[in-house]
DNA sequence: ATCTTTCGTCGAATCGGTTCGACGAAATCA
DNA sequence: TGATTTCGTCGAACCGATTCGACGAAAGAT
């Protein structure tokens, strides 16, 4: 009655053990099942634990066995970009962390190398999953001296001796053009994100773009690569100044999920129906697909899977499995209203 | 030369004394400042800092000091909803508490209050920021049991004894009204949050519902709430259908980040023009006014400062500070180019 | 010149686990 | 039955910091 009440400040593995009439010992070796216990033991030790409800000390775990179970994700936190596929990023992350076990300490990109540094260095992690890594980022070289686990989710242009999981965005740029190209559009244009992107030199960027025009070039259709900044007045004039200059298009391809809605909107009031006078294919995350005008065909952004998947390997690295290999998704076309026959 | 190259695999504190000269506590006097040191013995141990690379090994410092500087932020991760919002008070939280001194442990909403339990109890974090408190929220409870500091981000519809930070949404739901009332509008809809936003008992939707509702009785106009969930077609059916119970509304306050451009985009659509036709406030945050076919007049959201504020309250009563004092931030109207005189 | 303070530093205890070697009892083998 | 292995448990060392009491030296008071 008055225990439950009172703040049990802490519970330790001490308490566990005397309530149990064992040694500290014993209780650890229960709840690691590194060694053989009696099933007497295992019983009484058990039932002390979840009455008094103890949970070890996550510091005193990770001074003594060096490790803490946490799992360090650094992400981009510009609020003004990508949201919607960084927020799943992090949420499939935290969920495959949890999973495994694992707890997730949130770091900004824009908090540079340094901080990999202290958080690798003060063993705050065990692990690093680092997201939108760019060529030549500063980065690279520090997490490669480091001596954890590293996973990068989008992979860098060249390979950098760090695993990477990501979407194959050049055979994602391929099947957005072929899609279109089998539906006999002769003449495709790209909205592709920002000049800043292309700037930073965030790869995938570029191996969308890639794609996009090795696969045009095979199948013999014009491609129109435009990139596109992130206002209504870029959308709109970049399309005033698309179909003038090629008045043929009619297909578009749009990798940029935040003028999505804009590029709709200006269409329709442009007097350009979808899919009936242009065809879109948008490249964005399945569950932005649905919520507009017309649902829309997409080749998905599989944050879900990536997410999953690089957890998978940063803990599989942690038991001790080497290579670092880059594993690229296939990409997924799914087929809704927004494309039809030229 | 060698040195440098090697994995120095931790560097610990007695090392950091052996190159310094010093007792092991010393060096640790040195980084706290808890004690007088002489400035040459300060000098020197702070060299050797630099030297060695050394960072405090986190566990440890959390096992001797009961302190880890780790905030644990818990977060609604439905990729689907508010995802913007959600990602601005992430961000806003993480950098402040890195103003702080202090790091970001990620936990999601569903995981449910066995997950603070055990984060709390196991001293993985020294105090907890909850977003997306529910009335009757079965997390309350038990957060008011922690021991551990305990700050909300948007305030229960009845004051639980915790302390929260949130935009006064009553207010705000007022002075959407005010603006519009002012330019001669008579007749003023809400398109709010999806029904399950209210279902769930998420109380900012219920507050801007009673200041809207409230302002429009007193200044005597027209008031005619919706809810509306995050599709294309509701949207679309939804203005129909206001439009044809209430052909006198010229005016809209859109509570809804999700649904704003499939509102913007529909209006346009049905050849009401922005402001001419149609008068536009959104409730949103401050970035997301721009990015549309017309400049939205808004009450912003302002997530920066909630999650500084939250950070800073909690950083305050981990000093020892008490008080469960509930702060609502003044609403802020920025007219932009989407509301005009009826 | 002596007696207090103050200052700067040190050594040792402590935090709460993990892990290794040891050891008695039970089981297996000859 | 005695020798050997296996099983289950314990005690103690250790992980890397913080923090408190102690203590010599320098500074100030009388």
């Amino acid at each position: 009655m008055r225990f439950d009440d009172e703040e049990h400040a802490m519970v330790t593995i001490h308490e566990v053990a005397r309530s149990a009439g064992v040694a500290p010992s014993t209780v650890s070796y229960v709840i690691s099942g590194k060694r053989s216990i009696s099933p007497k033991t295992k019983r009484l030790v058990e039932e002390s634990i979840r009455r008094l409800g103890y949970h070890p000390h996550a510091g005193a775990r990770a001074l003594a066995s060096s490790k803490t179970s946490v799992l360090a994700l650094v992400v981009p936190l510009r609020t003004d970009l990508n949201v919607a596929v960084v927020m799943q990023f992090v949420a499939s992350v935290v969920k495959a962390a949890r999973d495994h076990d694992h707890d997730v300490l949130l770091l900004t990109k824009d908090e540079g190398p340094a901080a990999l540094q202290r958080v690798a260095s003060s063993a705050l992690a065990d692990a690093l999953i680092v997201m939108d890594v760019e060529s030549d980022d500063p980065r690279v070289p520090m997490l490669l001296a480091l001596d954890r686990p590293v996973v990068l989710i989008g992979a860098p242009d060249s390979p950098c001796g760090l695993p990477c999981v990501d979407l194959d965005f050049t055979a994602a740029g391929a099947v957005c053009v072929a899609h279109l190209a089998d539906l006999g559009h002769r003449s495709i244009a790209l909205v592709g994100p920002s000049p800043a992107v292309y700037r930073r030199g965030t790869s995938y960027a570029a191996r969308f773009l890639r794609g996009f025009t090795d696969a045009a070039r095979a199948r013999g259709v014009k491609a129109v690569p435009r990139s596109c900044r992130h206002s209504y007045e870029a959308v709109s004039s970049g399309l005033d100044d698309l179909f003038a200059q090629h008045p043929d298009v009619t297909g578009l391809v749009v990798h940029n999920e935040a003028v999505l809605p804009a590029v709709l909107s200006d269409l329709r009031h442009r007097g350009r129906r979808v899919p009936q006078d242009v065809s879109v294919v948008a490249v964005c995350p399945d569950s932005m697909a649905e919520n507009h005008p017309v649902a829309l065909t997409t080749v998905a952004i599989p944050a879900d899977e990536v997410g999953a998947l690089a957890v998978e390997m940063t803990v599989r690295s942690l038991g001790g499995h080497t290579g670092a290999e880059t594993r690229l998704l296939a990409p997924r076309l799914t087929v809704r209203d927004s494309t039809a026959r030229a």
